[in-house]
DNA sequence: AAGTTATCGATAATTATTTATCGATAACTT
DNA sequence: AAGTTATCGATAAATAATTATCGATAACTT
């Protein structure tokens, strides 16, 4: 009998994940069969260490002298982020960052597919973005009910976020990815992930402001 | 004599600072004078002693009972930022993504101005994207040491992002704010802050996975 | 005026994360 | 075939960040 008693991986180490994936994609264009964790630290200014307990993590280990096997790993990340099949969002708010979302073709690789845009402004209901259609907000419930989607991007204004959320919440949404510079409520068992411009531009400013170099911020 | 020995504050420290602001413009509006750790932790579901050690370390005192001054704390946070006084950036890359930060009001509040924007595609060159310019790439170092611009925002594909990272270097941008996928590498006194879309989908979707209990790891 | 209490700041404890150490392994070299 | 060495994984140590404890303060209540 085989126990499996892989740690939960610390939220550093899964940011780090798309990281190696993209390296990864790359040593597999080059036909590279083997990657060290030296290597991989070398690329991404991290230590040999830290890659290898990330990866160890993942539950899959390594050969000695020659490093990890690249499809090997490249398909056990992409399966733990669930990256191999695609998961359907819809977008609400087909503004100027929303449309921007809709039509970034990098989306496939992270295993989301934007399958409708929702909105309240009527001049821009029924038209497409990026060949996504938008549609009126009230139709979100039923349209999340029928394609079973429930992965919510939420690009609209801050004032419109929090209220849109506990209607999303409503609708099934258990997964809300938020560009808002809003701190949204939702309940125990829905995910909300914010993408804090804010924060990240308040490091960059206080480095500036220093004229310290950044210190180990993940990634550059 | 004072003598400020103030803990530089730590790198999550500083990324909450924002959330405070936008909390504190919220009480200023509402004649508020005076908010608690307490109050401010619930808000953002924090623990107050982590909310007072995020403001102790910018130097500023509360008053027991009463807790902080609304306008001093926020004096405080906008200088240790350096956001009472804006800084000019430039925009590297017109395209889906450039075009929703150049039209991007909020940017004000961060104490960011974009000034020009920069394309090598020539549909480009010389239309406005909300108002911005958009000049030829080559026009940048020039444009650089004339208006003292020493921000750069990358927009622009991933493979151009680090030749034209050399490139800023070179015409004397020492702060990159990155928003494309590739782990820039730049000298040292250069810094990047990365916005690192993928790592904040691969937490979400780690989440989502880790939710659905339909088949646990069976295998690899 | 005296007692109560919400909140603060300093210090300590805990937890999370990174980094170091070192023996084991197996590919490479001679 | 034997020795060398890059790399791995397990365990330990160090560092960073969060959370707890508690006496001090001063606004509020009675
Ligand atoms: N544009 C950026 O670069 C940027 C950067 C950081 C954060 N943000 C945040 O992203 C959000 C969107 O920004 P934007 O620049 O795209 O704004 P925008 O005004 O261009 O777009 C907002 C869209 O949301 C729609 N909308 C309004 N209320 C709605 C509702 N209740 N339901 C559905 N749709 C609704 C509007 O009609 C509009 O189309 C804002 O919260 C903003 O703070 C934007
Ligand atoms: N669009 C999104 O939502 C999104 C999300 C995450 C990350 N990104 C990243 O942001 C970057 C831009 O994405 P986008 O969707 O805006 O792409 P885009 O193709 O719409 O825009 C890129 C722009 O850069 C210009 N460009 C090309 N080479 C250039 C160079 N050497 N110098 C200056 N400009 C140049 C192009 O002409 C184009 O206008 C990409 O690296 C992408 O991976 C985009």
């Amino acid at each position: 009998m085989i126990e499996k008693i892989l740690t939960t991986p610390s939220l550093p180490t899964v940011r780090r994940l798309p990281t190696y994936l993209r390296l990864l994609k790359e040593l597999q264009d080059e036909k590279q069969h083997y990657v060290s964790s030296t290597y991989i630290a070398e690329r991404f200014q991290l230590e040999p260490i830290q890659v290898r307990k990330d990866l160890a993590a993942m539950g899959i280990v390594g050969q000695p002298r020659l490093g990890f096997a690249v499809t090997e790993l490249t398909c056990a990340i992409m399966q733990f982020l669930g990256w191999n099949n695609a998961s359907e969002a819809f977008l609400i708010g087909a503004g100027n960052l929303g449309s921007a979302l809709a039509g970034y073709s990098g989306f496939a690789d992270y295993g989301l597919n934007i399958v409708a845009a929702f909105d309240v402004d009527k001049s821009k209901i029924g038209t497409r973005i990026h060949d996504i259609k938008v549609f009126p907000l009230q139709k979100l419930p039923d349209l999340a009910l029928r394609l079973h989607v429930h992965i919510g991007i939420l690009t609209l204004p801050a004032a419109a976020a929090q209220t849109t959320t506990d209607m999303l919440v409503q609708a099934g949404i258990t997964a809300i990815w938020n560009f808002t510079p809003v701190k949204l409520m939702a309940p125990k068992g829905v995910i909300v992930e914010k993408v804090d411009l804010a924060a990240s531009l308040a490091v960059l400013s206080r480095s500036v402001k220093e004229k310290l170099p950044l210190k180990i911020a993940q990634g550059a």
